[in-house]
This record gives structure tokens, C-alpha cells and sequence, in this order.
RNA sequence: GGAGAGGUCGCAUAGUGGUCUAGUGCGCCGCACUCGAAAUGCGGUGAGGCGCAAGUCUCCGUGAGUUCGAAUCUCACCCUCUCCGCCA
């Protein structure tokens, strides 16, 4: 959600800004409802105040015994309500109208975010580590995954359906060990709160985030009007949605492990072997809660809090700078963090830092107030995925198998694996 | 799932059809008193919309209804608490 004020005065500057994204969103419709509900508001207002003042006249003619008079002013109101009733139902149906037609609209790309039609004009910010040399052809997770028992696709697939992954054994282990090491750093080293949210969502915090209306199809549902998580942005950061926050406890930051669902609709065929892309996953998410003028220098920070893991780890990465045509609907400025996947031999994306200044809060409605009797003001949100596990695990498997099959655990995974090898 | 109680301005409470422009206490802010503080006194203290402004409208869990008029009455729903049942 954009600002109201924005688009009422400067039509063009938003136009302009959805153009650098290639999308498009309906300004000219919001500004005939809007200019319509607010002149029906005023002319309502008009006749609200009318009928007040006539019942008021009404009780204090009652106080005082001048039942006649009091009949009189009655009959008085008879046009006036069923006008009020008219304008009242009027305004609720362009209230709802402007509603709807603003959840449409998509955010404006921050001015530093580069011009750019599709992801090959991403740009490339930097790079950590390199490239590990094999000397045979690197194998790909799904065949090492295979060779030392660590997962059962076909069974996964028989037990849900494609895209569901059973972990086994030491593949297993090493999931659990994957999210559980993840949370705890980002926890203990870099200053998170921790958070453990519900599963299930309700649509309110859909909206708050922007999931829906327009992405329902990337979502499963559940009976209830309950929809299962994507990610644990949504429940994480409705945390404080229709909540004034005290100035003086920003930023905030929240750090949560939780399971994911999506129904990946559309993307068939695309990066789906082995755990590439699949409808259930865990991930640790960050969010942030910042003052408006601190919120990029927070994407800085999130960042590096994302890839800090990677460091840990000893995993080769990039960090690629979004360019608008690729940057989606919600994000203000993004960066991508890639991982080095040497069997598949790629980089795959593995974590997705967003500003999204106040377009999730005001949709959220989530405010802090500078000083008290300060007007509040919306908050800036952010987050970043710190990191997805799929990924994670399949990097993890195809940088240290070693020519005897086995797979050396990274030091800082070791007490969490329990083991410095795992072998078939 | 069943029975009961309840949801009011940050917190606690009052208000059961008409000066409610929602009272009071606590908390908080300002001022006075004070060397300073405490205590005390006085004043102020929710959110949102429309309007150049004066101002005006909406919000007492949410939504609908009755009425000239609803925090107050009716209906539905949501949430919390207590007890019972079921259950990891």
C-alpha cells in the first residue's frame, strides 16, 4: 500500500516509479473513487451533523417536558435519515471499492535500485569465498544424497506427492542440524529475538504482508479461512500489526525458525530436482521493525547477517543487487545472497533481504511514536531469509563430498550433526 | 464440543436508551511549590478520516439490526477466563 497523499498529488511520480518495475497498477481508478468517496464523505458529514444536532435539540426537549415540540423535530429527521442511510451505504461501498483497488498497488522501487528489465540486469555486489576445485565432476546433492541414504524422494513423493521431501538418517540429522544452528546464530551472534510462530495464518496477516489478494494461488488453504505459511515473514511480522511502537524500542529484530508451504504454482519444470524447489521447507527468517531513516542502513546490516552463516560455514556465495524489472511487487530495494551449488553448477538463490519501508505497515497498520503526544508514524519493515534449508543442504552436500563419498561437516555444524564425517 | 462469565481511552474501573464532547483512580507530560526530589495543587494526556480553515464525522471486541437518538437494547460472529468432556 502506497501512501494516499502520494498518489492523490503525484500521479506521476508513482506512475513512474511502477514503470521502473515494468508492472502496472490502476492510479487512474484510484483517483476517480477516491475524489468521489471524498466528496460523498463531506456531503454525508454534512447531513450527520444536521441529524446530531436534531437529536440532541430532541433529548433536551424531553428533559424538559415539551413533548409537542419534541414530536415536531422528530418528523423533521424523517428525510434526513433515509438520506444518511443512502450515503452511508454509498461511502461503505467506495471505502470497500478504494480498499481493494489500493492492496493493488505494487511498491515503488527505492531511487538507488538500478533500472533493469529482467533479472540478467541484476547486478553483481560482491563475492565471498570461491569456487571449490574438484578433481573429478562434482556431483549433484541428489546423486550424493542417494549414495550415503540421505533422502528418499520416491517415497516422499509416494507418501504427499512430487515436491515433498523425506529426510532419512544422517539426512535427516543434518536438516535438523542445518535450522537449528542457523536459529542460534542468528540468535546469539547477531542480536535476534527469538520467535516460534503458528503454522497457520489467518487472511488479515496475509494482507498485512501482501501475500494476498493477489498471490492466493502461491498459497495453500485450509479449511477455516486459515492458510498455511509461506514463510515466517507473515505470522513474524504481524506480530505488532494494528500496534502504536514506542520509538525508543526500535529497531526490532526478530529471528524465527518455522516449516514452509508453497504451492510453487507456475514454476513446474524449473530448478525442481532433488531439493531445488519444493512445497515444504524450513527456513530461519529476520525480520526488522525501523525508524524510516535507518531502515537502509538496516538492509545493510541484514545482509551481512545472512551471509555470515555462509561464512561460517565456508560456503562460496554473491551477493547480487535486484534491478527493478526483478525486484516483485513488495520490495522498495533487494538483495538476492546466491549460494555456489557445485554439482548443480549454479548459483542459487538462498536468501532474499527486502526493504520494504512502509508498505507492509501501512497495510499492517504498524506504528511507533517518536515521543509521546508525537503523531505516529509507520514503521519502515524489512526482512531476509537467514537462510533457506534446501539449498543449505544440498551446498553443504555437493561443496564437501569427498573423493571417498564420504561428506566432510563443516566445524561449526559439527556439534549440531554430531559427528565430524558422515559417511554411507 | 458443552455450560457459565466477560471484552469500555496505556493499566484499573464507572457508565444499562438522551448535556457521554465517555466519568474516576493510577500511570505519563507540563506548570507551581522546592536547592533538588518526594508529597501536594493546577492543567493536559487514544486513533483515524474529510476540510485551506473554522470545523466536522467515525471508532466503547467485530458486523448487522431496532430507535429521532445506542457504550447501553436485539441477533450473529471473534477473542479471553472458569468448569466439564475429548485429546498429543
Amino acid at each position: 500500500m502506497l501512501d494516499r497523499e502520494l498518489i492523490r498529488n503525484h500521479p506521476d511520480v508513482v506512475r513512474a516509479g511502477i514503470a521502473r518495475k515494468r508492472l502496472s497498477a490502476p492510479v487512474d481508478e484510484f483517483l476517480e473513487v477516491d475524489l468521489k468517496r471524498r466528496q460523498i464523505q463531506t456531503e454525508l458529514q454534512d447531513k450527520q451533523a444536521e441529524m446530531n444536532r436534531i437529536s440532541k435539540s430532541i433529548g433536551m426537549l424531553m428533559g424538559q417536558g415539551k413533548k409537542d415540540e419534541a414530536e415536531v423535530a422528530k418528523l423533521q429527521t424523517k428525510d434526513l435519515k433515509e438520506a444518511i442511510a443512502a450515503g452511508e451505504a454509498q461511502q461503505r461501498e467506495l471505502d470497500f471499492a478504494l480498499r481493494e483497488i489500493e492492496l493493488q498497488f505494487p511498491n515503488l522501487p527505492h531511487e538507488s535500485v538500478p533500472d533493469g528489465k529482467d533479472e540478467d540486469e541484476n547486478v553483481l555486489v560482491r563475492t565471498w569465498g570461491e569456487k571449490p576445485k574438484f578433481d573429478h565432476e562434482p556431483l549433484a546433492h541428489w546423486d550424493i544424497a542417494d549414495k550415503l541414504g540421505l533422502l528418499d524422494l520416491p517415497r516422499g513423493a509416494k507418501i504427499t506427492g512430487s515436491g515433498f521431501v523425506l529426510y532419512t538418517g544422517m539426512g535427516a540429522r543434518l536438516q535438523r542440524a542445518l535450522f537449528t544452528f542457523m536459529i542460534d546464530h542468528q540468535t546469539t551472534r547477531n542480536g535476534y529475538y527469538e520467535i516460534y510462530p503458528p503454522y497457520l495464518v489467518n487472511r488479515a496477516s496475509l494482507i498485512g504482508t501482501g501475500n494476498l489478494p493477489k498471490f492466493e494461488e502461491d498459497l495453500y488453504k485450509v479449511d477455516d479461512d486459515l492458510y498455511l505459511v509461506p514463510t515466517a515473514e507473515v505470522p513474524v511480522t504481524n506480530i505488532y500489526r494494528d500496534e502504536i511502537l514506542k520509538g525508543e524500542d526500535l529497531t526490532i529484530k526478530l529471528a524465527a525458525y518455522s516449516g514452509c508451504f508453497r504451492r510453487e504454482a507456475g514454476a513446474a519444470g524449473k530448478d525442481t530436482r532433488g531439493v531445488l524447489r519444493i512445497h515444504q521447507f524450513d527456513k530461519v527468517e529476520m525480520v526488522k521493525f525501523t525508524k524510516p531513516e535507518e531502515s537502509y542502513a538496516e538492509l545493510e546490516m541484514l545482509v551481512q547477517d545472512a551471509e555470515s552463516v555462509l561464512k561460517t560455514l565456508g560456503l562460496h556465495y554473491r551477493i547480487i543487487e535486484l534491478c527493478t524489472g526483478d525486484l516483485g511487487s513488495k520490495g522498495a530495494k533487494c538483495y538476492d545472497v546466491e549460494l555456489w551449488s557445485p554439482g548443480v553448477g549454479r548459483y542459487l538463490e538462498i536468501s532474499s533481504c527486502s526493504n520494504f519501508e512502509a508498505y507492509q505497515s501501512r497495510r499492517a497498520n504498524i506504528r511507533f511514536r517518536r515521543a509521546q503526544g508525537e503523531k505516529p508514524e509507520f514503521v519502515h519493515i524489512l526482512n531476509g531469509s537467514g537462510l533457506a534449508c534446501p539449498r543449505l543442504f544440498s551446498a553443504v552436500l555437493e561443496t564437501f563430498y569427498q573423493p571417498d563419498g564420504s561428506i566432510v561437516v563443516p566445524e561449526a555444524l559439527r556439534p549440531y550433526v554430531g559427528t565430524d564425517r558422515i559417511t554411507a
